[in-house]
DNA sequence: GTAGGGTTAG
């Protein structure tokens, strides 16, 4: 793309003329080209329809004429240069500015701020500012507080909304729009809170633009209750307060929400576009619920809505996450224009589904396709690494993300780097690759560690993990179940005993793990121990049957055994096996890590019933056939 | 006939 446009300078008319080549619209007459206003006008219309290349030439054409540009001449073309983001075009408008004496048009001015924000250069647009005689005009504020904000230079843009308060000069809708969008870090949500009670308080609130703009603000701060609330009192919502509020949720995990808001949305018949599309198919991505999402996709396609790249990568990711990777796959083979998220998607769904190899291979392909690799990319490629048991290639690709790619990695990357060694038993070194982390370990990178003790049974080392992790994330529940299962595997009561005072001392209950499948467009969902589901009893009796030996065995019966501890996984398999079709497959997903006994289990049905099943759990994917895992190295 | 603003993917 071009960079910039060249300007006739006004002391040279011919110059730049050689080498400057498009088509030249020529829509001056004679009569008028030696006054401004056709001209303007022209210039107006143009940049009022988006068309701001052919403006900026337009205006070139101006300067060629003998018509002398105005402020309103500036006004436009450097909005023009702005929406093009072409500082250098711009910067040539300025000195345009200054030998035509606009330089203190206050709407010459606005724009120039703006334009010099656009670019990055904020201190050019504070020079700006402080050149007028009396910057007091709200507009100019606000167009400063604006683009420091949007350059992150929040404490300045901070700074100037306090001056514009001192100084008396008024606020207005705009000021609130330009500085919301600065107090989406947590620390500083006591700032957008005042703002909005601020708001409030001026008779702003009926905005909806600030709505949405506050709404977006408590989302980005993770105050998703906070953002709910504020939706809850809008009292005529916009397309962009339901996106804001469904991408919030999603963003947020909060993948039921999602598709309840999103049903409320239809059952009032609001028209969702591509953007609240994304949001939901990112949910049934989470939940692993492929049905909404097929009905989102053919929505899609009976909409005629163009299919852009968000949403085609938001509908790999769902196939992917739900376990159908080949219509995942056959979306990313047939866009012709993939994008980094396009192949992190796939990348990512080859490596959950422990094919590392083509996760592999893909990542190379994109290399090759001269894709420049992010950070997110190579969590991706690492942790299928780590899950196909790669573990060179993936010690080499940590490599090549810091040496050809300057990357620096984070704590994510090194959580899967130690994964990949731990699950080999490399734990000594895992240990030192923490040691040596040029960023502070999280939860996760001991998690990791604790994770491969226990494949290995490494009691000493799982204590030392489990020490950080604690200190780290003292309400994950998740450790404290893994070490006490360590100190089970090795007979050490003294050992479970201690775990589980310290989770009484800490309130600590054990959350409960539950599983859910699929079926007919309905998602059920178990608890272990639960009974509340209809065909409970049915599924007990499968149960025993399956435990006994044969689905064939006649012993229909028999009464459900053992009902209070039967895991969610187990439950969710029988009922599974009542209500689907021979032949099918059978996906299963549970929150939390698949217990060793369960994998067990569904290794032994998977022989006797003949049938493929998936397992999703808060890791990975198993595939369960014939009485093997493809992801068996856990167990 | 002028200037300033908000929502989307892993």
């Amino acid at each position: 793309m071009t960079r910039h446009l060249h300007l006739v300078p006004l002391h040279k008319n011919t110059r730049f003329l050689s080498n400057f080549h498009t088509n030249q619209p020529t829509i001056i007459t004679k009569a008028s080209s030696f006054t401004t206003i056709p001209w303007n006008t022209h210039l107006r219309n143009l940049s009022k329809h988006g068309q701001y290349y052919e403006a900026l030439i337009l205006y070139r054409q101006m300067l060629q004429s003998k018509a002398t540009p105005n402020a309103f001449t500036f006004s436009f073309a450097l909005k023009s240069s702005i929406s093009l983001s072409l500082p250098i075009t711009g910067t040539q408008l300025h000195c345009h500015v200054i030998k035509l004496g606009c330089k203190y048009e206050p709407s010459v001015q606005t724009a120039l701020i703006s334009m010099y924000c656009k670019c990055g250069l904020t201190e050019l647009a504070r020079k700006v500012f402080d050149e007028m005689p009396e910057p007091s005009l709200t507009v100019c504020y606000n167009a400063l507080i604006s683009g420091y904000v949007q350059n992150y230079d929040f404490l300045n843009g901070f700074s100037l909304f306090c001056e514009m308060r001192l100084r008396g000069v008024e606020f207005n809708a705009v000021t609130i729009l330009g500085f919301v969008p600065g107090c989406t870090v947590p620390e500083c949500l006591w700032l957008g809170m005042s703002l909005h009670c601020l708001n409030v308080k001026c008779g702003l609130d009926n905005d909806l633009a600030i709505a949405n703009c506050l709404l977006t603000m408590y989302v980005r701060c993770g105050s998703i209750e906070l953002a709910r609330k504020l939706f809850d009192h809008i009292p005529e919502k916009g397309l962009i307060t339901w996106n804001a509020m469904i991408s919030g949720y999603a963003q947020n995990g909060l993948a039921a929400e999602v598709l309840e808001l999103y049903h409320e949305m239809e059952s009032l018949q609001v028209n969702p576009d591509a953007v609240t599309f994304v949001g939901v198919l990112s949910a049934c991505a989470n939940l692993g619920n492929q049905m909404i999402g097929f009905e989102v996709e053919q929505k899609i396609k009976s909409s005629g809505m163009r299919c852009n790249v968000f949403l085609k990568n938001a509908l790999i990711n769902m196939y992917a996450r739900c376990g159908n990777l080949a219509k995942a796959r056959i979306i990313f083979d047939e866009m012709p224009e993939k994008n980094l998220v396009s192949w992190t998607a796939i990348i990512g769904g080859y490596g959950i589904h422990g094919l590392g190899n083509t996760a592999v291979e893909l990542f190379d392909k994109m290399i090759e396709t001269g894709i420049r690799p992010d950070g997110t990319v190579f969590v991706s490629v690492l942790s299928a690494c780590s899950h196909a048991g790669l573990t060179k290639k993936g010690l080499d690709y940590l490599d090549l993300m810091k040496r050809e790619f300057r990357l620096k990695p984070r704590s994510e990357h090194y959580s899967c780097v130690v994964d990949l060694l731990g699950r080999v038993g490399r734990l000594e070194e895992a240990r030192k690759l923490i040691e040596l982390m040029e960023v502070e370990p999280d939860g996760a990178v001991w998690g990791a560690l604790l994770g491969a003790c226990k494949i290995h049974k490494n009691v000493e080392l799982a204590e030392l993990a489990f020490n950080k992790v604690v200190e780290l994330e003292p309400t994950n529940i998740g450790y404290y179940v893994l070490l006490s299962n360590i100190y089970t595997e090795a007979n050490n009561s003294e050992g479970i005993l201690r775990v589980r005072l310290m989770m009484r001392e800490r309130k600590l209950k054990k959350d409960p793990g539950y599983s859910y499948f699929e079926c007919k467009g309905k998602t059920h969902l178990f608890v272990a121990g639960d009974g509340s589901h209809p065909q409970t009893k049915e599924i007990y009796k499968m149960l025993n049957r399956l435990e006994h030996g044969g689905v064939n065995k006649n012993d229909q019966n028999q009464e459900p055994r053992d009902v209070m501890g039967m895991h969610s996984e187990r439950l969710a398999i029988a009922f599974a096996l009542l209500n689907t079709e021979i032949g099918t497959d059978i996906i299963v997903i549970k929150n939390l890590r698949i217990c060793g006994d369960c994998h067990s289990f569904v290794k032994r049905v998977s022989k006797i019933v003949d049938r493929l099943f998936v397992v999703r759990d808060a890791t990975r994917f198993h595939h369960f056939q014939n009485g093997t895992c493809s992801c068996n190295d856990y167990w």
